[in-house]
RNA sequence: GUGGCUAUAGUUUAAUGGUAGAACUGCAGGUUGUGGUCCUGCUAGUGAGGGUUCGAUUCCCUCUAGCCACCCCA
């Protein structure tokens, strides 16, 4: 038969039983901060229609532009022709590229607004963009988003930045910051944007080439471009604070108050925009302190911000929202970079060690048996040879083996061996079980 | 999407225009039924496809993937 080359799809990988234990302590400090918090576990569905994120994300960015992963509308066979021709949709599917856009759908449609507000949300999963992959970069990436939908109070905004702010902390993370600036209501920005297009034009030769694009398509982005010539004109540019409304400059200044009281260290970057459109008033992102020269917002561990106008632009009534979500692969990256120890494998309690084809035989119920007393038992049954076996449970770390040899099976008893003394003793086959308790550490059962 | 670097057993790596070598891992064994150290053996590889050549893992091309710098995003 001829051989199958295969090969995973470029950016998408394995997370390997290796690795499972850095997902795990991630996702339960992640369930622990969001549960006591009074948040609900969410779940929708990773494909969406295009449409939910064309407007929301942005039509200019390259995440709508270029990188979503689109199902072509299926194509109806000549045999599908009858009456449900009409009412079949042809909308273009994507695998959803972020989480926020779902769950303001999900909380129009089964109609949260009638629950006390506000309705505070969390969800875990993968996304999909089609970009170039690099290391902490895949083009299916896992984000745990929280959300708090149905409050404008400035309070929350300080809140959750906290809760980031200290789930991050308890990831035993310690070099990071949380950068916070307040993009403005979308008609200050637009007022700022033409502000700063103003500022650009007459200079907009001098600038790099792709800041010359970024003038016209994203003019936010003209703020931090990373070519020393443009970082000059930077300086003098004009800020977005200046450019707040009276309203929104009163929430920015509370955000800091409160973050203020709550200690949360922050700094204040009036240059830090986010890419997706939705995003109004507060906006903030969790950085890794990095080495000098290394641009820590490549790194970014997770972001959010402020959606007040979302969930209307869906056809919800206007609702204010805050949410944030944390990048899976980049602060897994940063727990490996950092050799942060976090919980290891559980090792089995029992390696059940037979020889001969009769105790082979009895070596099944009494694992059986074992494991209903909530032992984690394991053996191997397919090795013939007491040394592969005891090799084996060494390796494995198996503080308890039992022998079950055609001797033992005939005398109605079972060898009870300690690996890490090297001592053993013979139990008779009904007294194991207690036997066994005796030995092994209380929290395992 | 653009530019650059890279690709040898599962992993980390040697070498060569003429039989691809090692370490770790895995498997098995080192007398009759006992692990860890040690010793021995076995398994396993040139990312895929083309071309040049008597012969290509080596040179060339395409593809694929990884990494880096952009774009972008988080």
């Amino acid at each position: 038969m001829a051989k199958i080359h295969v090969q995973a799809v470029r950016g998408m990988r394995d997370i390997l039983p290796q690795d499972q234990k850095y997902w795990q302590f991630l996702e339960d400090n992640f369930l622990k901060t969001a549960k006591s918090a009074g948040f609900s576990r969410i779940s929708f569905p990773i494909v969406e229609k295009a449409s939910l994120f064309e407007r929301t994300i942005g039509e200019e960015t390259d995440i709508i532009e270029k990188e979503m992963y689109s199902l072509a509308p299926k194509t109806k066979e000549p045999s599908d022709r009858g009456k449900d021709k009409e009412k079949e949709e042809k909308e273009t599917l994507v695998l959803r590229p972020e989480g926020t856009a779902s769950v303001a759908r999900a909380y129009i449609e089964h109609g949260m607004q009638t629950l006390p507000q506000p309705v505070q949300l969390y969800y875990t999963g993968p996304m999909f963009r089609h970009d170039r992959p690099q290391k902490g970069r895949q083009r299916q990436f896992h984000q745990l988003g929280l959300e708090i939908i149905g409050e404008l109070d400035p309070i929350l905004d300080a809140q959750l930045i906290s809760l980031a702010s200290r789930l991050i902390k308890k990831l035993k993370i310690r070099d990071f910051t949380v950068q916070i600036n307040s993009i403005g209501c979308t008609k200050c920005r637009a007022k700022f944007i033409k502000k700063l297009q103003e500022y650009y034009k007459p200079i907009l030769k001098n600038l790099c080439p792709d800041c010359r694009k970024r003038y016209s398509k994203n003019p936010l982005r003209l703020l931090d471009c990373k070519e020393l010539a443009c970082q000059e004109y930077k300086a003098g540019a004009p800020q977005m604070v200046d450019y707040l409304d009276q309203e929104d400059q009163a929430h920015f200044r509370q955000v800091l108050e409160y973050l203020d009281e709550l200690e949360v260290p922050y700094e204040l970057n009036t240059y830090l925009v986010r890419g997706l459109d939705y995003y109004t008033r507060t906006v903030f992102e969790i950085w890794p302190k990095m080495e000098e020269a290394e641009d820590p917002s490549r790194f970014a561990l997770g972001g959010g911000g402020r959606y007040d106008d979302l969930i209307s632009l869906f056809g919800g009534k206007p609702t204010p929202a805050i949410g944030f979500a944390l990048g899976a692969e980049s602060i897994i990256e940063l727990l490996k970079e950092k050799e942060i120890k976090v919980a290891s494998r559980e090792i089995p309690d029992i390696f059940v060690v037979q020889l001969g084809e009769l105790a082979k035989k009895k070596s099944l119920k009494l694992i059986e048996e074992l494991r209903e007393e909530s032992f984690k038992v394991i053996s191997a049954l397919g090795k013939e040879s007491i040394k592969s076996q005891l090799r084996l449970a060494d390796k494995l770390k198996v503080p308890l083996a039992l022998i079950l040899g055609h001797k033992e099976v005939l005398d109605g008893t079972v060898i009870i061996r300690d690996m890490h003394g090297g001592m053993q003793e013979t139990a008779s086959a009904e007294n194991v079980v207690d036997e066994i308790k005796k030995r092994l550490p209380r929290e395992n059962f």
